[in-house]
RNA sequence: GGCCCGUUCGUCUAGGGGUUAGGACAGGAGAUUUUCAUUCUUCAAACACGGGUUCGAUUCCCGUACGGGCUACCA
């Protein structure tokens, strides 16, 4: 038997892939990437009523953003154990079905809807169960010679897992410890629906099993039935190669409480998605990490720090980076907060981090849609002077006076710099712009005061006339700086045009 | 309701029988800057509660409360 790692992400292609699924993806990577090990994309389609179109496209793109490749899967290139759509396998599942019934863990049950309907109105908190079972229209109910003429009828079937009385069921989890539930409370839980496809639960342990999957890394939810799972393992005769769990904390509101849901985002103006998805149905459309701006390295990087900790003070960390210091152990047990705010954090961390020309690169469509096309090297100086500034990608757009002079000054801004007027004289500015060189800053700084000196003005007020005639507002980057940015003639050009406005 | 899981500053978390309970985000104050942003300094802020065990519990155990999850021919 292989001890390699391999590892896989399971989602449903029942809408878009939630943030809390690309996180449980991330440490599925992370860990099959710590120990060199494999990460599997499967999609496990076999509620065919729930099916959302575009959905599994939409999670492999996901997937690709965040730089949470798989190395084999739906997407991304068939392994020996292909295909990994469950619908795709779906003939595979029925044999160990079968298994089970002859090995007698399993039974037929041709209860109908309204039969079971029956048994929930007339007995309190009913389940399938051992207690119950004789109640219900079922292999261990009904004779050998009926069962074998509903089969041949074509009735509309299910086979349930049949679980003992009283039995504790025992599993270790990597994150919490042991956990122990007995059987009295777990019922049978259907393993083949009537339309021939088997339930996660089956699905899930024969892939798991088929696939060689070392380790189950997945969302708390499924707590409650790993006993389930594990007993399938027992009854499959695999429980040898089962392979571990690790059941991972949710991830909950920012506000108020319970589990993060696909309507938080836009009601608390963030996205819960990592790309904007537009309901095939509704044509609503849920906002997404990419297009509001955000790094995916970003993302990457927040949300691997949601429920888990590298055990020192570091926060930044690069993708191999976080591989090398991820482990199971330093996962948190509680359930975390979506923190927007530290996610804002984080991505104003890697932007401050990009080289003026990786920024400018990330920001050269929006500015040329916005403020039409620059010059790329001009674009690289103006991405790099106003990176600091930016909280999201987006954020350039707010600085359009770097790629658009101001026609008319709006009064507000104009009365804060009319103090000005009779000191200033253009004439005399050209003159001083004409002596200052490319590079130095700080010769333009030391001129620019000596000017107002000169002049009679108080440098205070020259910097704010000088930073409104260049901006139109009285933030922004260094006047200097600016000056270099815009050179000689378009500076000239928008002071002359500010003041005579004044 | 039943079962399972959880509970350290507002939030994400470190720690773990004896600590000034550490960091980060957000917030306050200050410095730097012609402005804003950045940066730096600094302040405030937490072990849910009650019982044990122990010389000593935030840490271990048991309860309670609270939170979350599950309880489908959904995953």
């Amino acid at each position: 038997m292989s001890s390699k790692v391999r590892v896989r992400f399971a989602p449903s292609p029942t809408g878009p892939l939630h943030i809390g699924g690309v996180r449980t993806a991330l440490y599925n990577y992370l860990f099959a990437k710590k120990h060199g090990g494999d990460f599997i994309l499967r999609i496990e389609d076999t509620d065919q009523n729930r099916l959302v179109p575009g959905a599994e496209q939409y999670i492999i793109e996901s997937l690709k953003w965040t730089g949470i490749e798989p190395n084999e899967g739906v997407g991304f290139g068939d392994g020996v154990h292909a295909p990994y759509r469950q619908s795709d396998r779906k003939a595979s599942y029925r044999q160990y079905a079968e298994q089970l019934l002859y090995a007698g863990f399993a039974y037929y049950a041709f209860d109908t809807e309204s039969e079971l309907d029956q048994l929930k109105a007339s007995i309190a908190n009913f389940k399938y169960d051992a207690n119950t079972r004789e109640l219900g229209k079922n292999s261990l109910t009904l004779s050998s010679a009926e069962v074998a003429q509903r089969l041949s009828n074509n009735e509309h079937y299910v086979i349930r897992i049949k679980l003992p009385a009283d039995e504790d069921v025992k599993f270790y989890d990597e994150i919490r410890g042991w956990v122990v539930v007995n059987s009295s409370q777990m019922d049978d839980k259907v393993l083949l629906k009537s339309d021939g496809m088997p339930t996660y639960h089956l699905a899930n342990v024969c892939d798991d099993y088929v696939m060689q999957i070392s380790h189950v890394i997945r969302g708390e939810e499924w707590l409650p039935s790993a006993p389930l799972h594990v007993l399938l393992y027992r009854y499959l005769g695999w429980e040898a190669s089962m392979p571990k769990f690790a059941h991972l904390p949710l991830l909950l509101k920012p506000d108020g409480n319970g589990k993060l849901s696909k309507r938080d985002g836009d009601r608390l103006g963030f996205p819960v998605f990592p790309l904007e998805w537009t309901d095939p149905k509704t044509n609503e459309v849920s906002s997404g990490y990419k297009q509001k701006g955000y790094l995916p390295e970003s993302v990457f990087n927040m949300l691997a720090f949601l429920g888990w900790n590298p055990g020192t003070e570091q926060e930044i960390f690069s993708k191999n980076e976080l591989i090398e210091a991820f482990s199971i152990e330093h996962i948190h047990k509680a359930g975390a907060k979506f923190d927007f705010e530290k996610a804002k954090w984080f991505n104003a961390e890697y932007i401050k981090k990009l080289t003026d020309e990786a920024l400018a690169v990330l920001v050269k469509d929006l500015v040329t849609a916005k403020f039409g096309e620059q010059e790329s090297d001009y674009l690289v100086k103006a991405a790099g002077l106003v990176k600091e500034r930016l909280v999201f990608i987006n954020d350039i757009e707010h600085f359009g006076y770097l790629f658009q002079a101001t026609e008319k000054y709006d009064a507000a801004s104009l009365a804060k710099i009319n103090n000005i007027k009779d000191q200033f004289d253009t004439d005399a500015f050209d003159n001083l712009l004409q002596q200052f060189s490319e590079a130095d800053g700080a010769v333009i700084e030391t001129a620019l005061k000596d000017f107002a000196a000169a002049n009679n003005i108080k440098t205070g007020d020259m910097m704010k006339f000088l930073r409104v005639g260049l901006v139109g507002e009285l933030s922004g980057p260094a006047i200097h700086d600016l000056i270099k940015l815009f050179g000689k003639a378009e500076t000239s050009k928008r002071i002359r045009n500010c003041y005579s406005q004044l």
